[in-house]
DNA sequence: TTTTTTTGTTAGTTAGAACTAACTAATTAT
DNA sequence: ATAATTAGTTAGTTCTAACTAACAAAAAAA
């Protein structure tokens, strides 16, 4: 039963992966990095971080950062504010263009459940979101 | 419905990506760039692709996966046999090591397989696999 | 047989993104 | 009030990985 379970898994993920790969064509992301990506992602995550906190959260040093940081601000996907506490410090904002490059996770997962949907009877729907809930429940993902 | 399905399936994503995240741990991966990682996983899902096919398929022109390929011959992930048809062209194979890599994927699964085994009951676990199956062969997933 | 095409490599260039060292400005501690 | 710490930047280096141009060797076409 494990086995079929895991070939399953294998099966899904790839059909999400290939979903994600379909999205990333949709938002004009082609003249990003993944670099660029990955710090986008990681801002959206984290709410309007200062530049220690995401190099520490990236694991980079702060002048690689600096560095990046400035690239996203040129291309227009994020803006710095300065604090009020503390003058020093900057908190890195996403603008509108770096919030719809983050809607590409959004998008993989709309056309994933226009999938299910149609591949499932309003009964097996219910059921299937029901068994998803449960397991995510039991392992505590928000 | 169809928003319980795409919150249901968001939140699984973010499970995977996790499982994913763990694995990558685990294997020993800390010495391969990103890039390098896709191109072993290129490799994997071709056939003992040559440098035709595989640039091709990665989207990248030779000279560059000439390179890359070079530098993972020396790191001992892949190796290269000329072909009885062509002598011109080489076909590229993943090593041991090389393969290893690419079972961070299994590592992966493995760890979904466990959470969803240990969440829900046996009769519970039938039915989520007969769902799976039946949205991925409506999709033609392999 | 000679020419053209194809496979893959070499050489040289460029851009992105990491690093360290050294700095300024603001804040906190003594 | 002065010294030490902290936030972020600037300058300079290095590595990875992309590119084009130019090539040799093998195969296919003429």
């Amino acid at each position: 039963m494990n086995d079929q379970i895991k070939i399953g898994i294998t099966r899904f993920s790839r059909l999400i992966s290939n979903a994600e790969g379909k999205a990333k064509d949709l938002c004009d992301v082609k003249d990003l990095t993944s670099t660029q990506l990955n710090y986008l992602e990681t801002i959206n995550e984290l709410d309007n971080p200062n530049l220690t906190e995401l190099s520490a959260v990236l694991g980079l040093k702060k002048p690689s950062v600096t560095v990046v940081i400035e690239r996203l601000i040129t291309k227009g996907c994020i803006y710095k504010t300065q604090s009020d506490a503390d003058r020093r410090t900057t908190h890195i904002h996403l603008t509108e263009v770096g919030k719809q490059i983050n809607q590409r996770h959004d998008f993989a997962h709309e056309y994933m459940s226009g999938f299910i949907a149609k591949s499932l009877s309003a009964n097996e729907q219910q059921e299937f979101v029901r068994l998803l809930n449960k397991v995510l429940d039991s392992n505590k993902v928000k």
